[in-house]
DNA sequence: CTCGGTGCAAAGGGTTTGCATACAT
DNA sequence: ATGTATGCAAACCCTTTGCACCGAG
């Protein structure tokens, strides 16, 4: 039993473009329209809809994982073991963090007398990079 | 200096209404459209686009705040200072977490170089009273 | 009397979906 | 041949915005 799969039925050029376009490097947790205007370079017929059906189902598959930072826009990564990430408020880029353990906030809640299955992290702040620069720029 | 004090103008009724309904309890961590329905039922005149126009204000004023919990509707909290919170996946209660200290996450970012200035903390799982309910039904 | 707030309705941005067709199996 | 995945475009959902009128100060 439990055989793994789920979902995954026939691999397509689309759903392989897509899983390429998330795994880039230099695009770093891109949105489904960064994923779009990406895969259409080599693609070009290729629809923002089937964009968004391919993405959920990476995810749904577990090969690829769905974060929504900020607010309005999902992000997509590469990488789909839970992990935290930090937001640089200057530059906007996105970093994963590996949290060791659990933080103190489950241990409120457990205290409180919830069970807690997972979370999710978003630091923000300035990032190494534009810490620098500030630096220089002064 | 800072005199702390930003927009806030004119004191109007509908202000007054959906800052009410925020602070309402019954409430828990309203959308905007569930504090438009509930104003609504005192001041059936009331617009939804007043209702956010007044919601901003009130975050900005920093007299509410605005958590962008799951994915797509923004959450708004009658606590305006920063804490973090536990989602029920089964109930779909929201409540307040306070977190006594910065995780671990923050110091990770510290080690990757990167100056965190504040952060976001959900934690999914089953609240105490699902727990509870659970265990009866089985 | 002023000009910021309101109501209305349309516009916006991101994501989802219905349908006929194309294509992986 | 069979039925899933695609492309297209319309629909959706939440939120924002333009504009003329209203009303707090």
């Amino acid at each position: 039993m439990t055989h793994e799969r789920a979902s995954s039925r026939r691999t397509t050029r689309q759903l392989a473009l897509v899983l390429d376009a998330v795994q880039a490097s230099g695009i770093e947790h891109p949105t489904a329209d960064r994923v779009f205007r990406h895969v259409r370079r080599v693609l070009p017929t290729i629809s923002l809809g089937t964009v968004y059906r391919n993405l959920q189902r990476l995810v749904a598959d577990g090969r690829i994982s769905a974060a929504p930072l900020g607010a309005r826009v999902v992000r997509y990564d590469p990488t789909p073991t839970p992990h935290d990430h930090f937001v640089c408020q200057d530059c906007g880029r996105i970093e994963d963090i590996t949290v060791s353990r659990s933080s103190g906030g489950v241990r409120a809640a457990r205290r409180a007398g919830h069970e807690v299955s997972s979370h999710a992290l978003v630091l923000y702040g300035r990032c190494r990079t534009c810490r620098g620069a500030r630096r220089l720029s002064e």
